[in-house]
RNA sequence: CGGGGAGUAGCGCAGAGGUAGCGCACCUGCUUUGGGUGCAGGCGGUCGGGGGUUCAAAUCCCCCCUCCCCGACCA
C-alpha cells in the first residue's frame, strides 16, 4: 500500500465522517473562554471534575504540544523515558513526601491490600531508577524526562483544563555530580523552555518564585501572561527583573550568585527614621469597631498608608520559640508571610489564632501596636522609615494612637523587605516601577540539590572513591494547560485561533457546494484540491458536509484552524478559491491550478 | 473543609401538588446554497439518587450524590 493512501482514507480528515460536535452555546459549568471554546468546538468533554475526555481535534493539538517539549527536550540532551503512572506509597514514605502531599494523592490498593498512589509526580521513583543504574561519577550528568499523566485530588479543579485532576505533564530530572554541573544542566533547561514556550505562540515570563512542597533552592515558574492566571507575579517593565508575589522585592537587592532570592534591603545604618521635630506627643483615640485598617483609616479620616499594621505572631522553634514577634508594614501593603518565614528561619512564624487572641486580653485583634511589651523581636519592612509619625495600635481594644514616631515611640529589632510588592514600587534592580499581572504557570524549573539522592541513596563515587549524594534538578511543564494557556491568548468571539504548529490542522478546506453543474465542479475541484494536499503531506480538514455555508463559515471559525481555504462554486468557475487566515482575518484568492503547491509550501 | 449557587431530552433553559414543555441539535420530506436558510412532520425524558407526606410528587419534607463559583494548594 502506497504511504498516502493511508493518509487519504484517514476518517479524521474528512468533517463527514470526523468525531466531532460543535455546540452552540456555552457549556453551562464553564467560566473562562479556554473551556467555553474547547468544549463548545469539540476539542474535549468533561468526565468529572477535573477529568475530561480528549475528542479527535482535541487530542491532536496535545500531540502537537507534546512534540514540540519532545523536540526541545531532546535537542537540549535530555532523553526520553516513561515512568510509572502507579507508584507504592512506601517510596514516597522515604522522602516524607507521602505526608507532605496527603490528601492531595489518589490512593489505591492492590489485592494484598498494599498501597499505592497515582502518580502526582515522579521525583522518588525517577531517583530510585538512577541509583539503582549509575555509581560512577564517570555516568554523570544525566538528564532524564517523560511526558506522562499526573494525578493530583486538588482542593478545587477548576477553568477546564487550566487547573485538571488528571493532567498531561512533562517532568524532567537532572543528576549532576555538584552544584555547578546542576547550574549548567538548569541553564540548558532553562533556555530549552523558552525555546518551547516561544514555539506555543504564548506571552510568557519567567518568574522568581518561591519553592513548594517539592523543596530546593532556586527556582523559577514560567508565567503565561493571561487574565484568568490563578497567579500575580510581578515585574520590571525595564529590565528583566520579575518575580511570583510571594517572591518579589523592591528596593535594592544584594543578589548573591545562589540566587537567594529574598536578599535584605540595603541596611538602614543607625539613624532610626525620620526626625521626631515637631512631632506632638503620642495620643490615644478612641476607635470603636475599627479592627481593621479600612475601618480605621475611614474612621479617622486618613489614608490607608498612614497607619502601621502590626502583625503578630508566635515563634516556633529557634531561640525564640514561644515568644511574640511583630512584623511592621504601612496599611496599605500586607505582610508577606514568605518573606517572614525566610527572616525568622530557622524559627518559624506562625499568625496567633483565634484562642489565643481570646485568651490573651494584652493582643487585642485589630488593636495590636509596635511597642507590645512582651514583643520578643520587632521586624519592619523598611517602607517603615518613609513617614515620620503614624497611627497606629494602642493594645488596648478600641484604641488607636496618632502621632507614633519611630525610635521614640516604638522601636524597631530588625530591618527585612517584609511588605508585598505594589504596583509602581521601585524594581529592586534598576528601580523602575514594577507592575503586577496575572499569569498561568505553565512551567517550573528547580534547583532542587540533594534532598531526594539523600533520601533515596542516590550516591556515586568520585574519582577518590569517595561517596557523593547526587545534585539534583526537575523541570516540569504542564502539557495539557498549555492548551488551554494558548486557547486564552489566542482565540476572539468567534472561536479559536490556532497558532501554526499548534493546530489540529494546518488547512481547512470548505467546500460549498450546493447544486447545479457548477456546484458539481466546486466539488470535484476541491476533492482534487484535498488529495493533492494530502499526498504533499498537508494535514488537511475537507469540510465535505451537506451544510449550508453558514454553518461550514461558523465551525470554520469556531475550530480555529489557521489557514482556511473556500471552494465554491463561484470561484472555480473564474478558476480561484478563497484563502482566509483565521488570526488576521486576512483574506486573498489563489489560482486554483496551483492552490496545492502554495499551500503547501506554507506548511510549518 | 468553610461560604454561595445549580442538577428537568445530546446542549442551553422554562415549569413549583393533577402525571412535562421551549430553543438548538437529531430523523423524514420539501426548500435554500458565500456567514449558524425556511416550512411541515417526527424521535428522544426512571425530572441527580434514596426515603417520607399525599388519593396524587419534577413540584412539599428528610438524607445522600454530583457539578459550578469565592477562599487555603500547584504543572
Amino acid at each position: 500500500m502506497v504511504e498516502g493512501a493511508s493518509r487519504i482514507t484517514c476518517p479524521a480528515m474528512r468533517m463527514s465522517r470526523l468525531f466531532l460536535r460543535t455546540l452552540r452555546d456555552d457549556p453551562s459549568d464553564a467560566e473562562v473562554e479556554s473551556h467555553k471554546l474547547l468544549v463548545r468546538a469539540g476539542y474535549i468533554r468533561k468526565v468529572a471534575a477535573g477529568i475530561y475526555s480528549w475528542l479527535p481535534l482535541g487530542y491532536r493539538v496535545l500531540r502537537k504540544v507534546e512534540q514540540i517539549v519532545r523536540e526541545e527536550m531532546d535537542a537540549a540532551g535530555a532523553q526520553e523515558v516513561l515512568l510509572p503512572q502507579i507508584q507504592p506509597l512506601e517510596l514516597w514514605a522515604q522522602t516524607g513526601r507521602d505526608q507532605a502531599y496527603g490528601p492531595l494523592m489518589f490512593k489505591l490498593q492492590d489485592r494484598k491490600e498494599s498501597d499505592f498512589c497515582l502518580a502526582p509526580t515522579a521525583e522518588e521513583v525517577v531517583t530510585a531508577l538512577v541509583a539503582g543504574e549509575l555509581s560512577s561519577y564517570r555516568d554523570l550528568p544525566v538528564n532524564l524526562y517523560q511526558i506522562g499523566w499526573k494525578y493530583r485530588d486538588e482542593l478545587r479543579p477548576r477553568f477546564g483544563l487550566l487547573r485538571g485532576r488528571e493532567f498531561l505533564m512533562k517532568d524532567g530530572y537532572s543528576f549532576d555530580v555538584d552544584v555547578d554541573g546542576l547550574r549548567a544542566n538548569y541553564q540548558v533547561m532553562y533556555d530549552a523552555y523558552h525555546r518551547v514556550f516561544e514555539r506555543c505562540g504564548l506571552t510568557f515570563r519567567p518568574v522568581v518564585a518561591q519553592s513548594g512542597e517539592i523543596g530546593g533552592d532556586v527556582n523559577h515558574e514560567f508565567m503565561a501572561v493571561a487574565a484568568v492566571g490563578e497567579d500575580d507575579f510581578v515585574w520590571c517593565q525595564a529590565c528583566t527583573y520579575a518575580a511570583n508575589v510571594e517572591a518579589a522585592t523592591r528596593a535594592a537587592v544584594d543578589r548573591h550568585d545562589d540566587g537567594d532570592l529574598i536578599a535584605p534591603v540595603a541596611p538602614p545604618g543607625p539613624a532610626a527614621g525620620p526626625s521626631a521635630d515637631g512631632i506632638p506627643a503620642m495620643t490615644p483615640v478612641r476607635t470603636p469597631d475599627a479592627a481593621t485598617i479600612a475601618a480605621v483609616a475611614e474612621q479617622l479620616g486618613i489614608d490607608a498608608g498612614a497607619t502601621l499594621k502590626c502583625f503578630a505572631f508566635s515563634f516556633v522553634g529557634g531561640d525564640l520559640d514561644g515568644r511574640l514577634g511583630l512584623a511592621l508594614v504601612p496599611g496599605d501593603r500586607t505582610v508577606n508571610e514568605y518573606a517572614l518565614a525566610v527572616v525568622v528561619a530557622p524559627a518559624r512564624a506562625v499568625p496567633l489564632d483565634d484562642d489565643t487572641f481570646a485568651t490573651r486580653p494584652d493582643l487585642p485583634r485589630g488593636y495590636i501596636g509596635p511597642d507590645h511589651p512582651d514583643a520578643a523581636l520587632i521586624i519592619a519592612d523598611p517602607s517603615v522609615r518613609d513617614r515620620a509619625s503614624w497611627v497606629t495600635g494602642a493594645n488596648r481594644a478600641e484604641h488607636h494612637v496618632r502621632d507614633a514616631v519611630l525610635g521614640r515611640d516604638f522601636r524597631v529589632d530588625e530591618w527585612a523587605a517584609v511588605a508585598t510588592v505594589v504596583t509602581g514600587d521601585p524594581c529592586p534592580r534598576c528601580g523602575s516601577p514594577l507592575r503586577i499581572d496575572r499569569g498561568i504557570e505553565v512551567g517550573h524549573t528547580f534547583q532542587l540539590g540533594t534532598k531526594y539522592s539523600v533520601a533515596l541513596g542516590a550516591e556515586y563515587t568520585d574519582a577518590d572513591g569517595a561517596q557523593h549524594p547526587m545534585v539534583m534538578g526537575c523541570y516540569g511543564i504542564g502539557v495539557s494547560r498549555v492548551v488551554a494557556a494558548v486557547t486564552e491568548e489566542h482565540h476572539d468571539e468567534q472561536g479559536l485561533k490556532w497558532p501554526v504548529g499548534l493546530a489540529p490542522f494546518d488547512v481547512h478546506l470548505l467546500v460549498l457546494a450546493g447544486k447545479g453543474d457548477a456546484a458539481a465542479i466546486a466539488a470535484a475541484a476541491a476533492e482534487q484540491l484535498y488529495l493533492d494536499l494530502v499526498a504533499a503531506g498537508v494535514d488537511v480538514l475537507l469540510d465535505d458536509r451537506e451544510a449550508s455555508p453558514g454553518v461550514k463559515f461558523a465551525d470554520a471559525d469556531l475550530i480555529g484552524v489557521p489557514v482556511q481555504v473556500i471552494v465554491g462554486a463561484k470561484g472555480v468557475g473564474r478558476g480561484v478559491v478563497e484563502r482566509k487566515i483565521r488570526a488576521t482575518g486576512m483574506r486573498d484568492e489563489l489560482p486554483l491550478a496551483d492552490a496545492a503547491s502554495v499551500l503547501s509550501g506554507a506548511r510549518p
